[in-house]
RNA sequence: GGAGGGGUACCGUAAUCGGCAACGGAACGGUCUUGAAAACCGUCGCCCGCAAGGGCUUGCGGGUUCGAGUCCCGCCCCCUCCGCCA
């Protein structure tokens, strides 16, 4: 959420940031008109309720001594009356106002190239060399079934399309991941969370999903309860309404969750394999930082997360997205995209983001600068470290062999009970 | 799910019959002090306002009333017990 303040006091600013990203100015418009009318509308109101304060105790030391207070009751029914009409419109505006300022987007750091869409986003560095295969490379959705790994089929029978099952030695690696990943950033500094994967619509609002994309998450029939899109929301959420002490921070988290998505397919890209899925798995990574660190920690969270794509040896290249293709909560983000060979390019697996205090204001987490002083909103980040599902895709990719046999990186052989072949069955 | 008890500021606790949300502690600023402690004063949630000042805030949302922490209705969370359950 914008602050309304920054909205008023240098409304060219807001409406810049607003027309990069293409977003709309007509909200604006009719924010400020309201909050005009809003501000007119609280003075009056104040002014009427200090009358009403100031004659109820009047009337109240009058009864105390006995003495008649109808005529002062006569005239405070009138202005309660009067408060009561006033009272009403001054909540329907700060509805209207506070609606129309949670589906207004962040504004974009000024290093953020300016474009309509990905096509603008900037190739920032690449690490690894693609493998070049002296035979015809197999997609993992192919791989995974021969390997006797994954099951798209037998998925679609018992929940539908864009659902996998992983079995025997892949539910094994999957579980491998998993931990290999929680270890790499809690031996890093990240502390372990595993939330509830269900939450609530404060905690949707908190980061921005709610009120403007119910429309890709799953909700539970009969509850406000959502599956957790991202790990994102329950691990931002787990300080909301707080006031973090100065040196608390700054705080980071790890949390592995399911993700579950509606939106995925709903565009009918990446049908096959475990790119596009309605639940995967994710490793994510969360900060709470002071408001003038985060710009440098989004650079060392992106390199964090590029740490396990360099410790699985996977080829990747970081790209800054561009106004365009920024999310909505977003002010700056970098994506990871992993080589994937089946795809003959580089494919997202993770998206680490600095949404400064626009998520902190809508989720109210604030810290004191110092003992005593005024409490301020903090900045959260977060970044994906990484997909798992595609993690998997990309290993069973990269490493595979003419024969169709996969060897993986021995970073992982702790974690695979040193069983890192994985030979297709006959 | 049922019964009972609770939710007040950073923490702990009051508030009679509905009448300015009191007190203690912590923290911070100040006075005092060679320095510190103690003591004393102030600050310690949010909003409007250039300011003076005013308003809001007792888990959340409604209602009654001139006036609600207090009375009424709905909801959430915590504790105890019961039921159910991996």
């Amino acid at each position: 959420m914008l602050d309304l303040k920054l909205i008023r006091q240098d409304e060219a600013r807001v409406r810049r940031g607003l027309e990069r990203r293409g977003a709309g100015a007509a909200e604006l418009d009719r924010i400020l008109a309201l909050d005009a009318e809003w501000r007119a509308l609280v003075a009056e109101l104040d002014a009427l309720r200090a009358e009403r304060n100031r004659v109820s105790q009047e009337i109240g030391r009058i009864k105390r001594e006995g003495g008649d207070a109808s005529a002062q009751l006569a005239a405070m029914s009138d202005v309660a009356e009067r408060i009561r009409s006033l009272e009403a419109r001054e909540k329907e505006l700060q509805d209207e106002i506070e609606a129309l300022l949670l589906r207004l987007p962040n504004l974009p750091d000024d290093d953020v190239p300016d474009g309509p869409d990905d096509s603008a986003n900037v190739e920032v560095r690449r690490w690894g060399e693609p493998a070049r295969f002296p035979f015809q490379p197999k997609a993992h959705w192919d791989l995974g079934p021969a390997l006797g790994l994954l099951d798209f089929e037998r998925a679609g029978k018992i929940t539908g399309s864009r659902f996998t099952v992983f079995f025997d030695r892949g539910a094994r690696l999957l579980r491998a991941l998993v931990a290999f990943m929680l270890d790499y950033h809690t031996a890093r500094g990240f502390t372990e969370v595993l939330p509830p994967f269900l939450v609530n619509s404060a905690s949707m609002t908190g980061t921005g999903q709610l009120p403007k994309f119910g429309g890709d998450a799953f909700r539970v029939d009969g509850h406000d309860l959502w599956l957790v899109p991202t790990a994102e929301v329950p691990v931002t959420n787990l300080h909301r309404d707080e006031i973090l002490a100065a040196d608390e921070l700054p705080i980071y988290y790890c949390a592995y969750t399911p993700c579950f998505r509606s939106e995925a397919g709903a565009a009918g890209r990446d049908t096959r394999g475990l790119i596009r899925q309605h639940q995967f798995d994710k490793v994510e990574l969360v900060k709470f930082v002071r408001p003038e660190d985060s710009a440098r920690e989004l650079e060392t969270l992106t390199a964090h997360a590029a740490g396990v794509l360099e410790a699985l040896g996977l080829p990747y290249r970081v790209v800054a997205l561009s106004t365009g293709d920024l999310g909505f909560a977003s002010a700056h983000t970098y994506d990871l995209e992993v080589w994937m060979p089946s795809y003959g390019r580089y494919v997202e697996i993770s998206s680490c983001s600095n949404f400064r205090d626009f998520q902190a204001r809508r989720a109210n987490i604030r810290y004191r600068p110092e003992p005593g002083a005024k409490p301020q909103y903090v900045h959260t980040l977060n970044g994906s470290g990484l997909a798992v599902g595609r993690t998997f895709a990309a290993l069973l990719e990269n490493y595979q062999r003419e024969d169709g046999s996969v060897r993986l990186p021995e970073v992982l052989a702790p974690y695979l009970g040193g069983q890192l072949e994985f030979a297709p069955r006959t």
